[in-house]
DNA sequence: ACCTGAACACCGTTCAAGT
DNA sequence: ACCTGAACACCGTTCAAGT
């Protein structure tokens, strides 16, 4: 993963891709996603474009990387466990936090998991549990269902600081308010409560 | 799909918004979204970059255009409302095969769908509900579920693609093999089963 | 080992001007 | 009404060459 060496060496190098990583996530956060380019990243750190090349393969690479930080706060606790729901809500509300605490943090982590560059951070905390099989169907709802949930919030967000920044446009067409907590929370309870549902073997559920 | 016109104009328009979403569809399926460029498709259509400008505002919504052509199939509310559970199930399947009958379809929609800029279809199927709180809460959990699971469905197809044109690469270092059925159904039944749960009024499933 | 300089092959969008 | 031509202000990435 990282071509330099990690004990005390005898030349320090100048830039380490850590660097690359922490100056990409601080530019995200001031400038968002859509301005974050390979140049004006370069520029920031005081470097020509093409030297970022030689600490990231690509940019996708970067976002990656970039990615892992974000999730960094979702890796599970050992505080955690209780049941398979209880911990599936907690690491699902984790996520959701860890997304908003960065710019346009869940479109590049959306991205990311797409293209399978991150490790789904669900799917390891919850890879210990006895019904292995359980735990990722578990994973899978909610990874997809928060990251996109969030992505569509962070989107709003930014259009509407945009359109109150912006002269002239002070009537939104939006049809509702903005997202409350339960809006995000009722439908991972809804998945939460499946899990009961699949554990006990319940037939159809929705026949009557 | 649509003819141009269907009482006979005195002046035809060259070129109508419908004639450029229609390459723009046709060009998603053949390159793929990263190179579905507005001068690929400008070329494509045999006009110059700047002409796009007077059917579309931008190339999102364009994108936005291409999302809803994609989403059309899903409209059709299901003819035996059994239930609920019934119906959501068979619009998220519904939505799976849209987005998986265009190259990079759940991509598309994704960004358009977050940006608000296409209608959610379960949103809209669903939104006839007596109990409207419950259908914009499944609508949510399967919406985003779906799009997000077919999202990663499609960048994997594309990268094994890849990589079985790729000299070379014949090593897959991935973990699993491809999504069966049931990777896309299990957390489906998952959602569908807790609403259930929720309609019934049922705690906390997860205590025991 | 780490970076510069210069180039390649592109982008989305605007806008005066044509027909 | 619909489109051209030309420009503006950018992109990601490669690669020989420097130190």
């Amino acid at each position: 993963m990282t071509p330099p060496d990690s004990n005390p060496s005898p030349r320090a190098p100048r830039r380490t891709k850590e660097d690359i990583v922490d100056a990409a996530v601080d530019l995200l956060d001031r400038v968002g996603l859509p301005d974050l380019s390979m140049r004006r990243l370069a520029e920031e750190i005081g470097v020509q474009p093409s030297a970022l090349y030689w600490h990231v393969s690509s940019k996708q690479e970067l976002l990656a990387a970039v990615s892992a930080r974000i999730l960094t706060p979702v890796a599970p606790r050992p505080s955690d466990p209780e049941g398979l729901g209880q911990a599936a809500a907690i690491l699902g509300h984790r996520l959701h936090d860890a997304l908003l605490a960065h710019r346009d943090g869940a479109e590049v982590v959306s991205s990311s998991l797409a293209l399978g560059l991150v490790a789904s951070p669900l799917h390891v905390a919850l890879s210990a549990w006895e019904d292995t099989v359980t735990a990722r169907v578990v994973a899978d709802a909610i990874t997809h269902y928060v990251v996109g949930i969030t992505f569509h919030e962070q989107q709003r967000r930014s259009a509407d600081a945009w359109g109150a920044a912006a002269p002239g446009a002070s009537i939104t067409p939006a049809s509702f308010a903005h997202p409350s907590e339960d809006a995000f929370s009722a439908p991972l309870a809804l998945i939460v409560g499946g899990i009961a549902v699949r554990q006990d073997g319940v037939g159809h559920p929705a026949d009557a």
